[in-house]
RNA sequence: GGAGAGUUGGCAGAGUGGUCGAUUGCGGCAGUCUUGAAAACUGUUGUACCGAGAGGUACCGGGGGUUCGAAUCCCUCACUCUCCGCCA
C-alpha cells in the first residue's frame, strides 16, 4: 500500500511510474486527495470538538468535588450539544479514512525507473543468458514421461488421495527433492541467511501484511473453521516476523530463508501449461527474504540474483534472467527479475525463482520500521525471491540431464542425494 | 472437548469512575563522578495523527455501550496461560 503522506507530494510522479503498468490513477488519486483533505478539515474539527469536552467534563468534575452541584447540572446540559457534535464529525471521519482505504488498496506500487513499460511477459526484457541449448542425439522425454519411466513422481495416486496438482513424489524422486531443499538451505546459509521452519498457515493479519489479502483472496487455501490461510509461499510468515517491529537503530540488514510447502488454488488458471509439475496446488519452495535500509536495497537485489545464479551453475542448467515489464510485475512490487531454465524436451522457457523489492509497499502495511539518524521511525524495505522454486527445477533436471542410460545428478547435489544417476 | 485465570508502555508489574499517557522496578539514552570501567547519583526515555508553531487529539487486546467524565462499570469478539481429558 502507498503512504498517504506520498500521494499528498508526489502525485505527478506516481501517475507517471503507473503507466508503465498501463493505468492511468489520476483519477484515483484526485479521488483520494480529495477525500483525504476532507478527512483533514473533519479531523481537526473532531479534535477541537473533543478538546472542549475534556476541558468541560475536567470543569463538571471540580464542581462536583466542591459541592456545587446546580452549577455542575448546567455545565453538564451544555455537553449534550457538543456531543452530538462530536458523533457527528466521528462518523465522518470514520467514512473518509475507509475510502482512503479502500482507494489505497487498489493501486499497485509505483515501479522502479528501470522496469521497462509493457503489457504482458512479451515485453519483458532479457537481461542476462546462460547456458547453451542442450542438443540431444536421442529422443528425449518430458519429465512426465521420465518420472514414469523411472518411477519418481505419481500423479494418479495424487489424484486419487487428493486430487490434480498433488502429485506423490517417491524413491528417489523423492531423495531428489528433499536433496535439493537440502542443497538450497545450505547455500542459503552460506550466503548468510538465517534458517527458519515457519508455520504453514498463516492468520488474516498476515495474510493482509504481506499483501496476499484483500486482493488475491481466492489464491489461497482457506480454513473456514478457523480462519487461517494456508500459504502460499514462505515470504508470508517469514516477512511476518517483522510485522509491528521498530528496528533500534538504521543499521542492519536482515537476511531469512525457509524451506516451506506452498500451497496454491490456482483459480482460473486451468487448462494453462498444467501438465506434469508446470503447475501445482502443492509445491515446495526455498525462499529468501531480506529487510533491509532504503539505500541498500538496489544492492541487495542485486546480491539475491547473483545467489539465484549460483544455484542453477551449479545445477547445471541453462537459464535467462528477465526484467519484467510494467503489465507483468506483481501488484507489490516495484521491480522484478525472473528466472527461467530452458526445458529442451518441452521446448519451453519455465520460471524457477522471482526476486523483487517492495520498497515500502509492504512494510507500509506491515508496519516494519528503523529509527533513523534522527530518532524519527522510517518504514524499512523488503525484497524476496525463491532460491529456488523446485517443482520446474526437478521437470528441468530431468529433462536437461537425461542420457540413454538415465538421468545424471548435478555433481553440487551428489552428497545430497547419496546416488549420481536414476536408471 | 471440559473448567478456570488473564490480556496495561521495550520487559516486569501497580492501578476498580475525575488530579492516569498512566505509580514503581528493570532495561535504553544523556550527564555527574572516574585515568578508564563498574557502582552511585541526576535527568530523560511509547506510538500515530492534526497543526507553520504554540499546542491539540487518540491509543491500557479488538469492537460496542453506560456516564459530563472510563485503563477502571456493562456487552461482545479475539487471543494467551493453567488444570483435566484426548493425542503425535
Amino acid at each position: 500500500m502507498l503512504e498517504i503522506t506520498r500521494i499528498r507530494t508526489e502525485k505527478e510522479a506516481i501517475i507517471e511510474g503507473l503507466k508503465k503498468r498501463n493505468l492511468d490513477v489520476t483519477e484515483t488519486l484526485d479521488q483520494i486527495l480529495a477525500a483525504d483533505a476532507n478527512w483533514r478539515s473533519a479531523k481537526t474539527s473532531l479534535e477541537s470538538i473533543s478538546a472542549e469536552l475534556n476541558v468541560l467534563a475536567k470543569e463538571i468534575g471540580d464542581l462536583f468535588k466542591q459541592g456545587k452541584q446546580d452549577e455542575a447540572n448546567a455545565a453538564k446540559a451544555k455537553t449534550a450539544d457538543l456531543k452530538n457534535k462530536e458523533a457527528e464529525l466521528k462518523a465522518k471521519v470514520d467514512e473518509y479514512e475507509k475510502e482512503i482505504t479502500q482507494l489505497l488498496y487498489t493501486i499497485p506500487n509505483v515501479p522502479n525507473e528501470l522496469v521497462p513499460a509493457g503489457k504482458n511477459e512479451l515485453d519483458n526484457e532479457t537481461v542476462f543468458e546462460f547456458g547453451e541449448k542442450r542438443t540431444y542425439d536421442f529422443e528425449p522425454l518430458a519429465h512426465w514421461d521420465l518420472a514414469k519411466k523411472y518411477d519418481l513422481i505419481d500423479f494418479e495416486l495424487g489424484v486419487k488421495v487428493t486430487g490434480a496438482g498433488f502429485p506423490f513424489y517417491r524413491g528417489k524422486g523423492a531423495k531428489l527433492q528433499r536433496a535439493l531443499i537440502s542443497f538450497f538451505l545450505e547455500e542459503a546459509e552460506k550466503a548468510g541467511y538465517e534458517e527458519f521452519i515457519p508455520p504453514l498457515m498463516v492468520n488474516e493479519a498476515s495474510a493482509y501484511g504481506t499483501g496476499q489479502l484483500p486482493d488475491k483472496e481466492g489464491q489461497m487455501y482457506h480454513m473456514q473453521v478457523d480462519d487461517f490461510y494456508m500459504i502460499p509461499t514462505a515470504e508470508v510468515p517469514l516477512t511476518n516476523i517483522y510485522r509491528d517491529v521498530i528496528l533500534p537503530s538504521e543499521d542492519f540488514s536482515i537476511k531469512l530463508t525457509g524451506y516451506t510447502p506452498c500451497f496454491r488454488r490456482e483459480a482460473g488458471s486451468y487448462g494453462k501449461d498444467v501438465r506434469g509439475l508446470n503447475r501445482l496446488h502443492q509445491f515446495d519452495k526455498v525462499e529468501i527474504v531480506r529487510i533491509e535500509h532504503p539505500t541498500n536495497t538496489a544492492k541487495a537485489l542485486e546480491e539475491m540474483l547473483e545467489h539465484v545464479k549460483g544455484l542453477l551453475e551449479k545445477l547445471g542448467l541453462q537459464y535467462r534472467i528477465l526484467r519484467l515489464c510494467g503489465g507483468d510485475t506483481g501488484f507489490a512490487s516495484a521491480l522484478t527479475y525472473d528466472f527461467e531454465v530452458y526445458s529442451a524436451a518441452q521446448d519451453k522457457w519455465l520460471e524457477v525463482s522471482s526476486c523483487s523489492r517492495f520498497d515500502t509497499f509492504q512494510a507500509n502495511r506491515l508496519k516494519l520500521r528503523f529509527k533513523n539518524a534522527d530518532k524519527k521511525n522510517q518504514l524499512c524495505h523488503t525484497l524476496n525471491g525463491s532460491a529456488l522454486a523446485l517443482p520446474r527445477i526437478v521437470a528441468a533436471l530431468m529433462e536437461n540431464h537425461q542420457t540413454p542410460e538415465g538421468i545424471v545428478i548435478p555433481e553440487a547435489l551428489r552428497k545430497f542425494t547419496g546416488f549420481d544417476i536414476i536408471n
